[in-house]
DNA sequence: GGTCTGCATGCTCGC
DNA sequence: CGAGCATGCAGACCA
């Protein structure tokens, strides 16, 4: 890889010592990451949805707290910490803490070795202890720190110190009133600057492994309870050359807790005791139960626990396939020897008492073996065993019963408290950037000297979590649910700003005689913008200006990049600053946005590739009475350009012209065939609702008499609904069903399918198509908007919130023209 | 069509 | 550079 520079010029560390590979990119080779701050000097130019597909949010790794990682470089939650290294910039007040602290430190700690020097000159003061009391921070520590520090720090010639400062004293200012703004995070701090420094110091310390090595003893016999971190750097020197070149710098050395109280909590990572083979292990399945742990779990058992492996469970071995890969050494040490490649069946025991059948086998993998447990999914799921969590294997006595511990802080929870609490919604998810970053080094103290009761059941789920994060080693990560859904959003975004590349060509392929436009560059971000129709059918483009927010129409062909302005309107002149009146008239533009909102407000977050159904679904056959609107979003591709000629974007939202109703299809009958499901489902739906919303009618009695006009508005509303529904398979629904029948719209969203075409079957197809065609300036004069009335909806949408209004005003309109 | 199974591929990391 | 291992994938099997 040859030498490199960090391009973060803040960090210019150098040498490819500092330089690891980050994550694999599926489709774009590999960042290289610095170690020294985590920037990357290649591929950087990353779109935010990729950072949460491929990476997850990025995690503060001391408080939890994620963030939105728009770019590469800012995708760390971190910043650079005047005492050298990064800090988060949300739980800065620990890295503060501890750097007041480091202030009090005689000045010839440094001599003593408590000052540590990273690659590029920074002297970074080692944290001391866990004595701080938060309140007791204040800015002209702060300040005074700033000055201490940057006397300390004569290396730092490619910056201005000064402007640093500056620029530092500012964030800081920032974070704290960040930090005042978020009363949990100060509360979560605080109490964890007692009792949860371990987590500090197991996260930020661990590139440390090699300096605790290098650190004098002295510095241990200085009087200072340092030399954490020894325990595992011991460990770790001959497991991994690597580590030491990576841990030379940035973070403060972890503490030691020295007190005897506290050596039962340190999680270290030891060679397991027995086994065959047991000193070829890699460190990395030694396990890191610590001995309080251990202790309850032998309690537990009633029996003696000797731990022999662990490892973290990967997206593989954590999903459905229930296949749990075993480390060959591991499984060659501790595990029957087998011959046949079926494997044998082993009876492994887990913390509850529950036995599980494995079956332990091999697969012939390049002339060696794989070893597998197959068959662990009930198990899995029943411990509630995610990847990233921890799995350790260990062995009973009396017996050599075989164990499974799983390191889960959740599954100790269970042990400690002999229940199961529900997994609790993650907020967030597996960041494998951080991990790569992380190396071996979970072996700090566990719970700053807590007992693990104490400690588990006090951490807050975040440090539970955070725990957890911290374990995945594996670059290609499972998402949480919930961070698949924040990817889903954000596919959702991304849709609406996919723009084909303004360089390339689309090639046009037939299928099944359908046209497709195929780009060989892959779509850009660009600015979002709504495509109309004028009266004359011309078809435009209106952007908002990021400047004076005024909007501008654009020729549809117009290509914004996402941060646009008024001076960047080159197709017209009259327009192209800000001081230039807005092309529409403000009250158009008030009932344009009023009926959009409604529209978006009843389909949060919904592409805009569907947000004309999404507006027909809402408004359903009335919107021809409405007027027939033709606002803003089309059934477009959302990749292609008004113009374009493909299938998707040439036919109207309905499929209408490309698919006969009679149409024999693969695509036609699947659809059918779902769209009966769907209907299926949702009468069965409604059903639910309404026996609910009865028995809350029973429920409430008498009072019911004194219901609030919105209740009445709402059963009024459910009525009409069930009205609809209660057409049955001859009603409007099915009908339309059946009326659909070949009608596609293949810009549907997968993830959206269901409730398109549930809202879809709620409307006129028919008068979707022609909403869609039709202009805006005949949308704002039927709809009674501009020199006229708002349409009702928009009117009256103040006394209901406006999705709901303008569904229930529409369904009632339709209720009337039936 | 969905799931399971066995193997292949290729990335990662230790030597 | 090579072993290990995570995961992809194709074929088999099943409902």
């Amino acid at each position: 890889m040859g030498s490199k520079i960090c391009m973060n010029e803040v960090c210019r560390a150098t040498t490819s010592s500092e330089w690891k590979k980050g994550w694999g990119l599926k489709s774009g080779g590999f960042a290289t990451l610095c170690y020294n701050c985590g920037s990357a000097y290649e591929n950087s130019v990353f779109c935010e949805s990729f950072h949460r597909e491929e990476s997850g949010w990025r995690e503060c790794r001391v408080c939890g707290k994620r963030i939105h990682c728009g770019c590469i470089a800012s995708r760390f939650l971190h910043e650079y910490m005047d005492f050298g290294g990064v800090g988060c910039i949300n739980c800065a007040k620990h890295m503060e803490i501890h750097l007041v602290q480091s202030t009090q430190i005689p000045g010839d700690a440094i001599s003593n070795g408590t000052y540590v020097t990273n690659g590029i000159g920074d002297v970074h003061p080692i944290v001391v202890e866990n004595r701080i009391n938060d309140e007791n921070f204040s800015m002209e520590r702060l300040l005074q720190l700033t000055k201490t520090v940057g006397a300390n720090e004569p290396g730092r010639s490619f910056h201005s110190q000064k402007r640093e400062t500056v620029e530092r004293n500012r964030q800081f200012q920032n974070r704290t009133q960040r930090l005042a703004e978020s009363s949990v995070f100060i509360k979560t701090d605080n109490s964890r600057a007692k009792q949860g420094v371990k987590d500090v110091y197991e996260t930020l310390a661990q590139p440390h492994l090699s300096i605790s090595l290098s650190t004098p003893l002295g510095s241990n016999s200085s009087g200072l309870p340092f030399a954490a971190g020894i325990v595992e750097g011991s460990e770790q020197s001959k497991g991994s050359s690597d580590q030491g070149q990576r841990s030379r710098n940035i973070f403060p050395k972890p503490p030691v807790l020295g007190s005897e109280q506290n050596k039962g909590a340190v999680r270290i990572a030891r060679p397991p005791a027995e086994g065959r083979g047991r000193n070829q292990l890699l460190p990395r399945y030694w396990p890191r139960i610590t001995e309080q742990e251990l202790q309850q779990l032998s309690g537990d058992l009633k029996s003696t626990i000797i731990p022999l492996f662990e490892k973290v469970l990967s997206a593989s071995d954590a999903g459905r396939i229930g296949r749990l890969v075993l480390p060959k050494a591991c499984a060659e040490a501790y595990f029957p020897p087998i011959n046949q490649s079926e494997g044998i069946p082993i009876r492994i025991q887990d913390i509850k008492g529950n036995e599980w059948t494995f079956q332990f086998r091999f697969w012939p993998n390049n002339n060696s073996r794989m070893y597998v447990l197959e068959g662990v999914t009930p198990c899995i799921q029943s411990l509630q065993v995610q990847a990233g969590d921890t799995v350790t294997f260990s062995r009973r006595d009396p017996g050599g019963q075989l164990v499974i511990v799983v390191l889960n802080s959740l599954c100790i929870f269970h042990m400690l408290t002999s229940r199961i609490p529900k997994r609790p919604a993650l907020p967030h998810s597996d960041s494998p950037g951080e991990t790569s970053l992380s190396g071996h080094a979970d072996n700090l103290p566990s719970n700053g000297g807590k007992t693990s009761d104490d400690s588990v059941q006090r951490l807050p789920t975040p440090i539970l979590e955070k725990k957890k994060m911290k374990n995945i080693k594996n670059k290609r990560l499972l998402m949480h649910n919930d961070d698949a859904m924040e990817l889903r959003i954000t596919w959702e975004e991304a849709q609406e700003l996919f723009r084909p590349s303004p360089t390339s060509k689309p090639s046009v392929v037939m299928i099944e005689d359908h046209a497709f436009e195929e780009f060989e560059e892959p779509p850009i971000f660009g600015k979002r913008t709504i495509f109309t129709s004028r009266i004359s059918g011309e078809q435009e483009q209106m952007a908002q200006c990021d400047s004076c927010s005024k909007w501008r129409r654009l020729p549809v062909h117009a290509l914004l990049s996402a941060k646009w302005t008024c001076s960047e309107n080159i197709w017209d002149a009259n327009r192209c600053s800000c001081s230039a009146p807005e092309d529409i008239n403000p009250r158009d533009l008030d009932a344009f946005f009023r009926v959009n909102k409604d529209n978006k407000a009843s389909k949060d977050g919904e592409p805009s590739g569907l947000d004309a159904l999404a507006t027909a679904a809402v408004l359903g056959d009335n919107m021809g009475d409405m007027g027939e609107s033709s606002v803003g979003v089309t059934t477009r591709h959302p990749r292609h350009r008004p113009g374009c000629s493909c299938i998707v974007c040439i036919q109207p939202p309905s499929g209408k012209g490309k698919h006969q109703p009679t149409c024999k299809c693969n695509v036609c009958l699947t659809v059918r065939r779902r769209f009966k499901t769907l209907m299926m489902r949702k009468k069965k739906r409604q059903s639910e609702r309404e026996a609910e919303l009865l028995d809350q009618a029973k429920d409430k009695g008498p009072a019911n008499v004194g219901l609030a006009d919105e209740d009445i508005a709402g059963h009024a509303l459910l009525r009409m609904i069930q009205t609809e529904n209660a057409a049955g398979p001859s009603g409007n629904q099915l009908e339309l069903a059946e009326a659909n029948k070949g009608q596609l719209d293949l810009n549907c969203d997968p993830h959206h399918e269901d409730d398109m075409l549930e809202e879809a079957a709620g409307m006129s197809l028919t008068t979707l198509i022609n909403a869609a065609s039709l202009p805006l300036d005949m949308y704002f004069g039927s709809n009674g908007v501009g020199p006229g009335l708002l349409p009702q909806a928009a009117d009256e949408s103040d006394g209901y919130g406006e999705g709901g209004l303008v569904s229930g005003n529409v369904l009632q309109n339709k209720g009337e023209d039936r």
